[in-house]
DNA sequence: CATCGTATAGTTTTT
DNA sequence: CTATACGATG
């Protein structure tokens, strides 16, 4: 353990008999403590890294783990050590058992977007619904799916006729996904689950794969994680979880942070170790992060503590319009950069929703600030990425009803609904795929011949590429072909509102195809280039998709996609009502997950903490005003410095700054 | 069948 | 205000 670690710590590592929680405050060192341990179990306790899995949340989290745990034990004994979200661990387990669970490998995964559609046509069959039904339907099957609860369950469970509807969608939506030989998110957790309930064979060769199991930000996991943990352990009791009840934000999409008390239950060996120590900000920033949190109830006492010396006030600044505030965070950051010689990336802007960044992206890019916005909408689902997999999702898979559909007439081949009405018909009437179908005689007596025609030569075109995929030596440049082909680069262009648009799409399918490249590359198992397009499909490689972290920039980024994270200097804007406890929270009565959320980005900063918010915020095009959130109060007001909220204050720290900087947008945004 | 236009709805948070 | 969806027109 070449790393100081200090006693608890140490502990936490050394702790191998029972199964052991390990709550740990923001900044108190838990990944260290992790990627330590699994050094430890491999170099002192023989256990190979192969039979150790460790599971994070985000992609992001996996990857550090994993470099970092390679430092550690320097070379390849990290070898074959799974470090990976859920929802990976549950696809690769899903991926190996394929046949068991009635997929067909090379089996797609549907985004939020896919599955709404698809609901949305199962349930016009049924009945006429509304859109806003859809998605609550929606919500509904994701929680059954989470509290794994089955079609038939949910059937027997219902009371109301409502739900009773929405259990027989839910059952009808399972069948389907099958049928397109396509799982969900929660699928991803809920079938290894279910898969492991029903042959205790197969899960007993998991078992015997996992040897030790550690998981990260345990307040986060679900029913189903739950589960799929408890079974994975097994009676071995091989577990270290890591968790904080203070930062689980995400009770909205199923999460559990009362499965940490649960664990005393279910494992009555259970050993906890505190970390309290943090080691990542001033003594300033933790007491105004402790004081606020002290509002919320608690399963753990804990309170944070650190050496780090008190540091500065934080300071709160209102600013009189949400683009004043945005103007104001670029140019604290430009002064603040000058002042105190630090790089860009030391500033983080966090913030309650995406679009908030809009605004602020407008007002870096004016300043000439570099900036990395983590999040937003996720590479997979841009529609340029959507459509060339579908591509290469048919050329794996020529059966991929809805790969096919998406892409017919993408880019546009005179092939309209009406032809593809007839032919879903008699694809459906005599039991072939869409793309089958088009080759079938029996078409042309459904359809006339020139519609026709433009389907036989859409197969015939892709049966070109297929064929040329299966000779060439070199696959990714058929691909680039084949988009070259059909001219996809055009159809961009003419379909994106602005041709610097279409130029970052076409960068993304580049992006895509080079990702591609690199997957065939690199060495894996099964070189072929379906295998390379089938790992691909299955979103292998969504680690790539953070890109280089090497780069100087100032990142933007939600509160949520900020846990786990640190930064020197950290502004924290929008803390307004309606905001920042959110409108929808405060209605539903959820402050709590709210202050758990203003805590998570409080502590994420290491020296400075800069909290924003405006008087007025453009919505929609109308200007509301706002009020200060509620929040506020309750941090130490002795730790904080007010600025642009009395008049007598507003105007000293105006002369202050306008002697300082003689930026005119600064003045502007305080004169009011 | 495609293109263009108008209307309309939407802002939590994500694997 | 903007992105998307749907409907009217060619």
């Amino acid at each position: 353990m070449a790393q100081r670690l200090n006693n608890r710590q140490r502990e936490a590592v050394k702790y191998i008999d029972t199964p052991l929680l390990v709550l740990a405050g923001a900044g108190s060192g838990k990944t260290s403590v992790i990627t330590t341990k699994i050094a430890y179990l491999i170099q002192e306790c023989g256990i190979k890294a192969r039979n150790i899995v460790a599971v994070t949340f985000t992609n992001k989290a996996a990857r550090e783990m994993k470099e970092r745990v390679g430092l550690l034990v320097r070379g390849r004994v990290s070898r074959g050590l799974t470090v990976s979200t859920f929802h990976h661990l549950g696809l690769t387990i899903i991926r190996k058992e394929c046949s068991l669970l009635g997929y067909k490998p090379g089996f797609s995964i549907f985004d939020d977007k896919d599955i709404r559609s698809l609901l949305k046509e199962l349930m016009m069959r049924e009945l006429n619904a509304e859109d806003d039904t859809v998605e609550r339907i929606q919500s509904a099957i994701s929680a059954w799916k989470n509290d794994l609860v089955t079609p038939k369950q949910a059937m027997s469970q219902a009371l109301q006729p409502e739900e009773m509807m929405a259990a027989r969608v839910y059952e009808n939506y399972n069948r389907m996904l099958k049928a397109y030989n396509a799982v969900d998110f929660d699928d991803l957790i809920t079938l290894p689950v279910l898969l492991f309930r029903n042959q205790p064979d197969v899960l007993e060769r998991w078992q015997n794969r996992i040897h030790y199991l550690l998981v990260d930000e345990y307040q986060d996991t679900n029913g189903a994680q739950y589960e799929l943990v408890k079974m994975l352990v097994g009676q071995r009791g091989k577990l270290t979880v890591v968790g904080d009840d203070d930062q689980s934000i995400y009770a909205w999409r199923g999460a559990r942070p009362e499965n940490l008390s649960l664990l005393q239950q279910d494992y009555p060996a259970l050993k906890v170790i505190k970390l309290e120590q943090n080691y990542r900000s001033t003594s300033r920033i933790l007491k105004a992060a402790n004081t606020l949190i002290a509002n919320n109830p608690h399963m753990f006492e804990k309170a944070l503590w650190s050496e780090l010396g008190e540091g500065e006030k934080i300071r709160v600044i209102r600013c009189r319009s949400d683009e004043a505030e945005c103007e104001r965070i670029a140019t604290e950051i430009l002064t603040h950069r000058l002042r105190k010689e630090t790089r860009y990336r030391d500033y983080a802007v966090l913030y309650r929703g995406n679009f908030q960044s809009r605004l602020l992206e407008l007002k870096m890019q004016h300043h000439q600030i570099p900036y990395h916005i983590n999040g937003g909408v996720s590479f997979f689902s841009r529609v340029e990425v959507k459509d060339v997999m579908a591509y290469l999702r048919l050329l794996v898979n020529p059966d991929d009803d809805n790969a096919f559909l998406r892409i017919v007439n993408v880019p546009r081949r005179e092939i309209g609904p009406t032809t593809l009405e007839k032919l879903g018909n008699y694809a459906n009437k005599h039991k072939v795929s869409l793309y089958q179908a088009c080759d079938e005689r029996g078409m042309e007596e459904v359809l006339a011949s020139q519609y026709l025609e433009r389907l036989r030569q859409f197969v015939a075109w892709m049966n070109r590429v297929s064929r040329r995929l299966q000779n060439s030596d070199d696959p990714v440049s058929v691909i680039r072909e084949m988009l070259g082909d059909c001219e996809y680069e055009n159809w961009l262009l003419q379909n994106s509102s602005s041709p610097v648009i279409a130029e970052k799409r076409m960068a993304n399918i580049w992006f895509l195809v080079d990702s591609l490249q690199k997957t065939l590359e690199s060495g894996e198992e099964d070189s072929s280039i379906e295998a390379a397009i089938g790992r691909l499909v299955l979103r292998d490689m969504l680690e790539r998709q953070e890109e280089e972290d090497d780069t100087d920039r100032v990142q933007l980024l939600t509160l949520h996609a900020s846990k786990g994270l640190e930064y020197p200097h950290v502004f924290l804007m929008g803390m307004e009502e309606d905001l920042l406890p959110h409108r929808t929270s405060i209605e539903e009565d959820n402050i709590e997950e709210e202050r758990r959320l203003t805590y998570v980005g409080i502590t994420r900063a290491r020296k400075t903490l800069t909290i924003t918010m405006a008087s007025r915020r453009k919505q929609f095009g109308e200007t509301l005003d706002t009020s200060p959130s509620r929040f506020l109060e309750e941090l130490p007001q002795k730790d904080l410095v007010y600025k642009g909220f009395e008049q007598g204050e507003a105007r000293q720290e105006e002369r202050k700054m306008a002697g300082r900087v003689g930026l005119e947008s600064l003045y502007k945004s305080l004169s009011d």
